[in-house]
DNA sequence: TTACGTTCGTTATAGCCTGTAACCAAAGAA
DNA sequence: TTCTTTGGTTACAGGCTATAACGAACGTAA
């Protein structure tokens, strides 16, 4: 068995190709993605402007799904590679310079790339369910998160919410279910916040609910996140 | 010309059908958008549940696009209404219950009709997009939270943020582009914050992005409410 | 009552899509 | 050189949107 060193390279020609085969479709299949959303994919199109007939493609996906389920997974593998690699490391910056960091680069990537965004955290394509380890894969810049958020201080805003109510044990449960270092609730707490401030954000602006009213949205994400860093 | 009174009674018999029959098309149109979203939506499959064939529909709707429309408008008014409906008026209640009563609308509409909720704000159909007129429905709950949030005093995060930079100037140019009263930036700057908190936790639950981690959406809300009421 | 236009349904058809079945040619391995 | 695997083909079933051509029934008006 070789190696498995560069992907298409040093390698039997039979597998070589099938290699490359695939990675055109899967080029494609993003290009229509980018275009249309993840409910424009159409096998037969790709197989179409590959010069082969639609039934060809199923030697290579089960179906539209597998396809699909093919993205998301390589989609979820690029955001948290842009998000790894935006965000310096813990000891190159001070935390609060980290943390915009994370959030610029999930606003670039979401801005660059719309539909990508829409396809891994928008309304899921209809008839299709996402397997299970891709959430794992959606974990990964939340972990970032985590680490970035660990290092600030609690504001009084998650102290507060976590002193009573069910958000202490929830969050506890959620923050060993993943396993790795131990986290106190209020950095859970306040990564969820950010989360879904900046997904709330930046959903509005995809869909284009901002374009009418000429406000910027990152001028507000700028208000959101320095409320967040004031510890509210 | 008859009066339109009451929709479909006291008038020609002709027209009264014409019109539950509309309504028939779209009560069944509900349904599909409810079981697969909005794009599962088919002309055909409807008709075949009437009992017709597909291209008597097109008697009634120029096509698939033009039913969508007509649901994203019901869906817009159906919403406005709701909210309408919960929140008390200016002199019934203090403002702080009155915003309580608006978030909280809003979050059970859109959990008990998700995909009604992610038909007007969710990604766009592909190779759909929504007329002009529906942007100024979408408005309608927004002047509603104008509306609360202009009785409450405005929050140094507001203020701050207003007072310098694009933002002051960008607020005032959609306030008064909607026409009404006038209203200070810092109350609409708020209104957008609560718009963006409130659908950022949303869509994420929606998505179910939430159900794995055990955490409940609901409290994460309380807590941007809550912060957002302190003023930050 | 009869004649006529409008409305609402039909079937037929074109052109897209997903997905399966049956078949065939070429590539590699024994 | 044979024989299996792989990757392509055509044919087909069934779904969808949408248009065209046609027919029946409705309601009106002579």
């Amino acid at each position: 068995m070789p190696e498995a060193a560069s992907p298409s390279s040093r390698r039997p020609p039979r597998a070589r190709y099938r290699e490359l085969t695939l990675r055109e479709i899967k080029d494609l299949a993003w290009e229509q993605v980018a275009e249309g959303g993840g409910a424009a994919l159409s096998l037969n199109s790709i197989a179409r402007r590959m010069g082969l007939t639609g039934p060809a493609l199923y030697r290579y996906f089960a179906n539209r799904d597998a396809l699909l389920t093919e993205l998301v997974r390589e989609g979820y593998r690029g955001l948290a590679e842009a998000v790894d690699a935006a965000v310096p490391g813990a000891g190159e910056a001070d935390p609060e310079l980290r943390l915009r960091a994370f959030v610029h680069a999930l606003w670039t990537w979401s801005a660059e790339m719309p539909h990508r965004y829409l396809l891994l955290f928008g309304a899921p394509v209809p008839g299709y369910a996402a397997p299970e380890d891709t959430f794992e894969q959606a974990f990964r810049p939340m972990a970032v998160l985590f680490d970035v958020l660990a290092e600030l201080p609690p504001g009084p805003a998650e102290t507060r919410a976590v002193s009573g109510g069910p958000l202490r044990d929830q969050l506890a449960g959620w923050v060993d279910a993943r396993g790795g270092e131990p986290l106190p609730p209020e950095v859970a707490l306040r990564a969820v916040r950010c989360w879904a401030r900046l997904h709330g954000l930046i959903s509005l602006a995809l869909v284009g609910q901002f374009t009418a009213t000429g406000v910027d949205p990152e001028e507000v994400l700028r208000v959101e996140l320095d409320a967040l860093l004031a510890g509210h």
